[in-house]
DNA sequence: CGGGACGCCTGTGAGC
DNA sequence: TGCTCACAGGCGTCCC
């Protein structure tokens, strides 16, 4: 699925391109997590800004016919969405929901599971954007993000480490993936009681979250060109992961067994061996 | 208020 | 081979 590396990807792909297009309609199919939020007609004429990223969400920005901001759309790749933009402009298939239509060409989500959304927001700070964005913890990237503020943030968690990160609230971009390969990495247990890691142990988590962030930037174009099974594994990620959809296998660095567990319903893979 | 369960949705593949 | 059905999961929402 389109992971932070595979959303930040895509940011970079149509940024250029699209920066200073003007829309020419905004089409729409079915209704993807929630309704766009103003009639589509409204958006013909804005001119895009630059394209920025926050979590997994993508932001729009979009000018009115005076250069002044006016607004924007939220975008959301979900568990299956995709974007892509084309030059040409074939009628949407059964999965497209969302086509904007422009002068330097054709953005369209193509999104199965429609758990994605394109969502109209006044401004990146008010709702409904504000109010999507608000739960998010830092970006993995952030400088602001020290060992001690992660070791702190931890600490106030009592939560599983696994869910602490999943939650994406003092941390965005560790999906379940990269959670269960960052732990891994780290050899934390993932049931670990987030409060109950040390300060050396946290610093080696961070480390490992971005580790795993970033190796999967390197190769996350090659996910999105590949983004086609259910699971969005067949790019080059999945035949790097180490523990994850690895059931029984050997673990890598110690030879110990990998076992999958359950928790708050998502699949958990770790090593038994080496994870404490 | 923290923590965890639930539900949205459909392609996939294991099992019969 | 063809069908059924559990499973995959980001994340907002709801409930305890």
């Amino acid at each position: 699925m389109p992971e932070l590396p595979e959303v930040e990807v895509t940011r970079r792909s149509i940024d250029e391109p699209l920066r200073g297009a003007q829309v020419l309609e905004v089409r729409l199919g079915k209704v993807l997590r929630w309704p766009l939020g103003v009639p589509a007609q409204r958006l013909q004429g804005r001119v895009v800004g630059p394209v920025q990223r926050r979590g997994k969400y993508l932001w729009l920005p979009l000018l009115g016919a005076d250069g002044q901001a006016d607004g924007g759309l939220l975008l959301h790749l979900g568990m299956s969405g995709s974007l892509a933009l084309r030059q040409d402009a074939p009628p949407p298939g059964p999965h497209d929901h969302f086509d904007l239509l422009t002068t330097r060409g054709l953005l369209r989500l193509t999104d199965p599971r429609r758990f994605g959304a394109a969502v109209w927001s006044a401004a990146l700070d008010r709702d409904p954007a504000a109010r999507l964005l608000s739960t998010l913890g830092h970006e993995p990237f952030d400088p602001l993000l020290t060992d001690a503020v992660f070791h702190a943030a931890l600490k106030r968690r009592r939560a599983a480490v696994k869910l602490v990160l999943l939650a994406g609230d003092v941390v965005v971009g560790a999906g379940n993936i990269y959670a269960c390969e960052a732990l891994h990495r780290a050899g934390i247990h993932p049931r670990r009681r987030a409060d109950r890691i040390g300060p050396a142990r946290a610093a080696a988590l961070l480390a490992a979250v971005r580790d795993t962030l970033a190796r999967a930037m390197e190769v996350g174009g090659s996910t999105l060109r590949d983004f086609r099974d259910a699971h969005g594994m067949s790019g080059a990620f999945q035949a790097e992961t180490r523990v994850y959809g690895r059931e029984d296998q050997d673990c890598p660095r110690c030879g110990g067994i990998v076992r999958r567990i359950v928790q708050a319903q998502r699949s958990t893979y770790y090593c038994a061996g080496c994870q404490t």
